[in-house]
DNA sequence: AAAATGTTTGAAATCGATTGCAGTCCCGTG
DNA sequence: CACGGGACTGCAATCGATTTCAAACATTTT
């Protein structure tokens, strides 16, 4: 009452008439204080407003009961969903879902650096395949880290994403079943783990068919190039798969803008499904990636590693085809 | 060496053949530390790996370091960009974002009280109107709290937002000036003060001509229903504006699939300018807010509230018209 | 030459909660 | 009746950095 700041634990002890111990018992282990004391203690707390101290409790039990995640692009919708999944399931635990971008004017390396400390956060979750890892694991003690979404190719960390593989193929298998021979693909960085493991998978379904790549980078400009690469061919793939649905939405308008249509001119499919690609006209059809579930796997699985148990070295998700209007028989 | 725990200051200190005090002095505050010593100071502090425990820095300095926002909903990618340009802005002042979303399954309350703790954020910046504060302030001694995008009528809080008001001026002084005397409304949540701030700006250019309002909740859904009951009126208004992005969009296909265009058929326009519908064909016209730019000024604004400045009550951007194909003279 | 001022540095208290250890009390058993 | 064993509870150490205060020394000033 004459505190100016808020209670403290000792505090509460005061006002109850116990030690300051028996109070973080009731309020973390209530099982081991007799049911009188208990009531009182719980009525002091009550009396006095006490909420707990976290920097006190996290120095003492050396955690900072934050997960935080690396985003290449806050800006790119695609990542919102995932990390709404994963804030969830993290909450869920008691856990704080910590945000950042690795791609701070500084560059990537700074970010991770900062993050890469036990003081900062309990956990990480990488959803960027191309920071430099460099001489990680090298004796410091690290937070546990996976990778979601994307992944570090050599690097031995736990990851979470989907079957991108087999989202490449069923995409392609999609198309060879409507008949199409040449299908064009656009693709992600050339570096990118997500760019080779659908192209792979494209590959694999192509069965000597041919296969014509555009070079793209997931974003909506890059649709849009694609569109007038394609538009400047000769002889034009009558099928494309955009590595995204942002570049196939762009590569898409572009073409409709050129008086062409899908799929009465070419076949489009996506990936991703954006929620916003299947209330376009025409609706796209895409590979599905189901977001919210790839956030919340990885949460999980971060949380197991937090705990110290073993986890699979791979947590694979499976990805879906959404049958749209804009692929369709091969001309 | 020995240690398997990592090097703490005093470790530091003791290689370094100084006190305690004198390393967080140099690590802290240099100017007060003779040269020759500091340099000794940093050569231990490199040679030990050092880094700095923030659990205890934080409970020392009574400070946390983290800034949460409270998004109504992150799936929505309209809060990406704006998160992006508070998480840089912040970062550079040396905080950490903490991102929650105030629609968890035990409602909007739990999650704000969670975060209404000054031992766990230093700093709350609100994107989210419908929070209930409830008998807030009331002699607790809460963290920082202001609100950015949305806001709360009645509540002394600063506000960062985009002139809301005007953006539905401009829109709705458009569309007159291409001779629509009937406009459709696509609106937000009947309680929205977005809805409500966009909706009176938009009444204020009509000028005595005839404002329709249809129902909806800035989501794609609600631009999907708002066609259909658009095809099934008699008397059919020129020109929709609708008070989200999404809303124009799924309007639009909705429309495009009936067979009718745009600006041929109905003028449309939008809100908020995200980054795809530059990309559609026609490209939509629309009322741009500066995404990015809200982030970092809310967190320049946080940040000073954070430091005991007084601030603005009001920060307001300028919101824009971006002219592109899909309105029209009126028919 | 004495006093006043300034510069560096260290000792120790502090932030607030948790927990190992030991003491107290009460009960049941031999 | 004495003793072993639980059930509770409190003392005090601890987590690791910051900061106040004062000591120790150097540098001016009168």
């Amino acid at each position: 009452m004459a505190m100016p700041g808020r209670a403290r634990l000792s505090d509460v002890a005061r006002l109850a008439g116990v030690s300051a111990s028996t109070v973080s018992r009731v309020l973390s282990n209530p099982g081991l204080v007799a049911p009188a004391t208990r009531e009182a203690v719980l009525a002091a707390v009550m009396a006095s407003g006490y909420r707990m101290n976290h920097a006190a409790r996290n120095l003492r039990k050396q955690r900072t009961g934050c997960v935080v995640a690396l985003v290449p692009n806050l800006g790119n919708p695609f990542f919102a969903k995932i990390l709404d999944g994963m804030g969830r399931e993290l909450a869920a635990a008691g856990y704080d879902l910590l945000i950042a971008d690795t791609l701070e004017d500084a560059g990537r390396h700074r970010t991770l650096e900062r993050f890469l400390d036990p003081s900062r956060a309990d956990g990480i979750i990488l959803l960027d395949g191309l920071v430099p890892l460099g001489r990680l694991g090298q004796g410091q003690d690290l937070p546990p880290l996976i990778t979601a979404c994307e992944w570090i190719e050599g690097a031995d960390l736990p990851r979470v994403m989907l079957d991108n593989r087999e989202g490449g193929r069923i995409a392609v298998a999609h198309l060879r079943d409507l008949g199409h021979r040449h299908i064009g693909v656009i693709g992600g960085p050339a570096g990118n783990v997500l760019h080779q493991a659908r192209l792979a998978g494209a590959r694999a379904a192509l069965a000597g068919g041919r296969l014509t790549l555009f070079p793209g980078d997931f974003s909506l400009a890059a649709g849009r190039k694609a569109a007038e690469a394609w538009q400047a061919m000769p002889d034009r793939p009558g099928a494309v798969f955009a590595l995204s649905d942002e570049m196939a939405c762009a590569f898409m308008a572009s073409l409709q803008r050129a008086g062409l249509a899908a799929p009465r001119d070419v076949s489009i499919i996506g990936f991703d499904d954006i929620d916003l690609v299947s209330h376009l006209s025409p609706a796209l059809t895409t590979i599905r990636q189901p977001k919210r579930d790839i956030g919340r796997q990885a949460a999980r699985v971060i949380l197991a590693r937090i705990e110290g148990q073993e986890v699979a070295p791979v947590t694979l998700l499976a990805p879906r085809l959404m049958l749209r209007e804009t692929t369709g028989p091969a001309g």
